[in-house]
DNA sequence: GATGAATGAGTTTTCATTCAT
DNA sequence: CATGAATGAAAACTCATTCAT
């Protein structure tokens, strides 16, 4: 029985897999917006009245994968500060801007994840959300508590929040479709695109200068 | 002749700017994709099938309040820059944060300007906007050379970039609906909102930094 | 330009007809139940997505029929009573018992008039359609006054409610399916239908006794 | 073996109950249109899947919901009767007109009962059905043997279809929603709802002067 | 008997867009 | 230029029902 029972929930937990896979491949291709539930079950082997017993809007499997890759990302990024001997300010910043480039469906994501998928998804799974993103913050803050030993607790919060806006912000002006970079051109044909990891990195160097 | 043209070109734009007041009342009490062709016909007297005569997707009107933004924006800046007798960094950060905060509508606009709008619109159409920002972006450089003579046009345009970039990460952090913020504080209970136009103020002011 | 305005809402009118007649044919081979918008749209030349430009909800297109077939009744009383040279009390009940019969849509549309038909529709509709019953009720007092002269008003009223209140129950017992007949035989060998008409008119008969 | 078969029959019967007081709740709240056998699930300690084993359609329940309606009717009005010393016309119509009203959720029920329920039942459920009803439709007949000893028997069954009519027809017109309340009364103030018993009441008194 | 998973069919509804007038 | 009619496509959602366990 009880075998039975966690059969059954593990085989749930296979079927929000495949859903979660089938919504990543396909957010890998085409846009947020074009991301229909009907489209995500074309793509799984399961019907698409049934994902509705998994999962109620497509923003509520988003929001999943958006979990997901920003506790990747604290996995990435905890390895590597472990990892790292100099304990200086600048493989700090380097480090946060090095995996964040290496998480680009995260940085996609990131650009819709207030504007979008927070809007439609139930206030309980929103909180959920919210609840699984702890060990996310908290990995940040202690980082900075140990790379930067003298700053203040308020100033740390600050930083933190300053790097999130960064990323989303500086994603989307780095990441110009060919239609937007072509616009670019023909308006200032010496434009050229930024890095982002470059960009990220200077932005965080200089912000950092305030922890020392 | 001459002077039939001219009032019809003059009707026509009078049309837009009925076109582009309706969305803008539109947004200011719906979300970005609640809003469809549909609905803003309805909010003009226009009807739906003749707004095709004046723009071909709902993104191009976005455009146009977009620029209509920018620029005004732009020049409430150049109007507290030129009054401003200090020209001291934190003078520079202050009315740059300020004159933010008070254009919500720009603020809430860009976080979708380059996810949605720049999407669904013509390349034509865009490259048209992207050269009408130039002014903008003049503006920005120019106060910049003035306020940080020693700054290279490097460092210049990097701060530029950043500064953009926050405004959309920021404003998006600090401005959540009624659930989200619900949400957070499940989660945090200790959680409070920062305020926008301090956050966006520190932050400039350190990245200013690298300009002495 | 006004014949232009006029051409236009006989269109609309005419399409409304359409939509009408469509509907009633469908009602007179299938259940009110088995009727959807998307049938009756079949059913027409108009497309699924056009009927809403004429009706919101299958209800609503109902609520026209039972308007209409109300009328219709009405008309056939009216002009039966003032052929009526007897003026007699029998006569009035035979009357109102042969034009029942001979209306068998209007007869099966009450039966779901008051638990189907009026909950699901605007409160806008519903009230205008009670403005348009107000000629029926009417007719049906005056023809009281006429063939009853010494009844009270509060008698008269009375009787309009059990009339109608008979059609619906009556009716409902004496249109069995073959499916129900065949299981009152099984149950009740010796059941026989009663008609319609026969019935109706004894009870109105009895019930006008206390007109006299 | 034996034991064995009845534990499984009696199961099967509370099955049943919970089922069928699941359902009552139900339609005390919502329409009868409302229900599904996914609500009724819902309302119960069994799943879905599971109520297909006791009954093949919503219809089936509510027959069964009628049927005991219908005795729990008879019940009472056998109960008055045997009580009443009078055995007048009118403690006669008085007893059946109170019993009526104070079965409210048979009233309800009766309004769907030819249209609806009796349509979407086996053949066999509904002969089981109809062979259930005949202590009812007795005890009907001899109540009247015994306070209309003059009445012919053809006259006896005529009066009960009609006292069943008007069951119907008078609960539809009495019982009208918030919505069909305003509707009226916009159309004509002076509106006002008459009383069920009372009305019933009448209704009979009249009709029992054919049985005198 | 009981359960949850799965399916397929069906309906409502909304919209962008085109066309004739 | 302006309009209403018309269309087709698509999306969300619900439910009865079946099946394997």
């Amino acid at each position: 029985m009880n075998c039975c029972k966690e059969k059954k929930e593990s085989l749930a937990a296979a079927r929000r897999q495949e859903i979660i896979r089938a919504c990543e491949e396909l957010y890998e291709a085409v846009d947020y917006d074009a991301i229909s539930i009907k489209e995500i079950a074309k793509s799984t082997s399961i019907c698409r009245s049934n994902i509705y017993n998994y999962y109620e809007t497509k923003e509520e499997i988003f929001l999943d994968i958006l979990k997901k890759e920003y506790l990747l990302w604290m996995e990435d990024m905890k390895k590597l500060l472990e990892e790292d001997s100099l304990r200086s300010r600048s493989s700090y910043c380097r480090i946060i801007a090095r995996t964040a480039r290496h998480r680009p469906r995260l940085l996609k994501l990131i650009s819709v994840h207030y504007v979008s998928i927070e809007k439609n998804c139930s206030l309980e799974r929103l909180t959920d959300f919210k609840k699984s993103m702890e060990p996310f913050w908290n990995m940040f803050r202690e980082s900075l508590t140990v790379y930067f030993p003298n700053s203040s607790s308020e100033k740390r919060e600050t930083f933190i929040l300053l790097a999130m806006s960064l990323v989303q912000g500086i994603y989307s002006m780095t990441s110009l479709s060919e239609k937007q970079l072509c616009a670019m051109k023909c308006a200032n044909p010496g434009y050229t695109q930024p890095d982002f990891e470059d960009t990220f990195y200077q932005a965080l160097y200089t912000l950092t200068s305030e922890l020392l």
